[in-house]
DNA sequence: TCAAATCTGGTACTGTGTCTCATGTTTGGA
DNA sequence: TCCAAACATGAGACACAGTACCAGATTTGA
């Protein structure tokens, strides 16, 4: 039931965009009420994003599966294959939300609010292979690595979803986008 | 007279919380309607951000200054120092509201939005300095290298505000954070 | 079959942001 | 000095997101 009034609001919100899309004609179109909808979803954002499943926990588990002898540069990249490669699989209604994802200014404030909290899980690793102390705030290196690791995967992401249909991988756009840093 | 409201603002939120702080309470606060208020700022948030005036401009500019010699990591480091200084020189109270912004994900969101800003603004530059065409959306790396570096400095300003009061300073705080990449 | 737990819809409310309209208030000539 | 155009302000209505509370329906399990 969460799923299919996801999936109406993701329909409504490709054809008239996101701001053009009220709670109120998703809940007609879904044939539910207002109370409903905000049941099923805390925020219009969300009913986006729930589909999508947080996959902030598997990251964090695959980073700390690779070897110590890689750096945390090459071990981050590593443990985002998997989500590269989901994103790959999935069809290319995932890359059109994406895209408008990637170009609302609301949903990409809102993205990043989730990537935080991916940030905040990631920490913990990113320390321990600095050899840093992780509660010390004054050290901004685990922050910075884990930052510019989103970063390029929002750089990815969007050359990845603006470019032509049938473009390159993006696992290899991921790697250009990694090497051109360190 | 805008200048006196985003003080008033800034006063109100430092004190409350940024949530807890409503257009309301700021116009009661500066003796104007909540008309004029909007008439200044085009949000809440601005209220804010409208005291620290936008370094986008300034940012660019000192990037273009930068030697060709430098590779595009150095020459973005060195580029941020007149930003930083002006960090620095700043009495206490843009520390604090520093620190509101960067632990409030509402304002964070929004200086996020800011920062995409400043984003665009040094595409052009680092494109030519990678020696990229500026117009292909596929290539990811000046992106990667924009969005890193301001991810450095993100880090950075959490490090640096969150922290104890005399301090490491930010010049050196973001050094750590930028070498600890590239 | 009954009763508790859950799902649903309705209504009223707060808060941000937009819009329009009616007052002032300033400014710059004649 | 007076008039008028430009401008700033305030008031009110509105759209929309999100919250809180309550009442009725439906399901579940003993």
């Amino acid at each position: 039931m969460r799923a299919e009034v996801a999936a109406i609001a993701g329909d409504l919100m490709l054809e008239r965009g996101y701001e053009r899309t009220t709670v109120e004609d998703i809940c007609a179109a879904a044939e539910i009420s207002r109370s409903t909808f905000f049941r099923y979803f805390p925020s219009k954002e969300d009913a986006l994003f729930g589909l999508t499943l947080d996959a902030g926990e598997d990251l964090r588990e695959a980073l700390v599966a690779r070897p110590d002898s890689e750096t945390p540069w090459t071990a981050m990249r590593r443990a985002l294959d998997p989500l590269i490669e989901k994103y790959e699989a999935d069809d290319e209604r995932v890359r059109l939300l994406t895209r408008l994802v990637v170009t609302t200014p609301a949903l990409l404030a809102r993205h990043q609010e989730k990537n935080a909290r991916w940030h905040e899980l990631l920490r913990a690793e990113v320390s321990r292979r600095l050899g840093a102390d992780p509660d010390d705030r004054a050290d901004p290196r685990v922050d910075a690595l884990v930052g510019a690791s989103l970063a390029c995967v929002h750089a990815a992401l969007t050359a990845w979803t603006t470019g032509e249909r049938p473009g390159v991988k993006l696992s290899v756009i991921l790697d250009r986008a990694m090497d051109a840093i360190a």
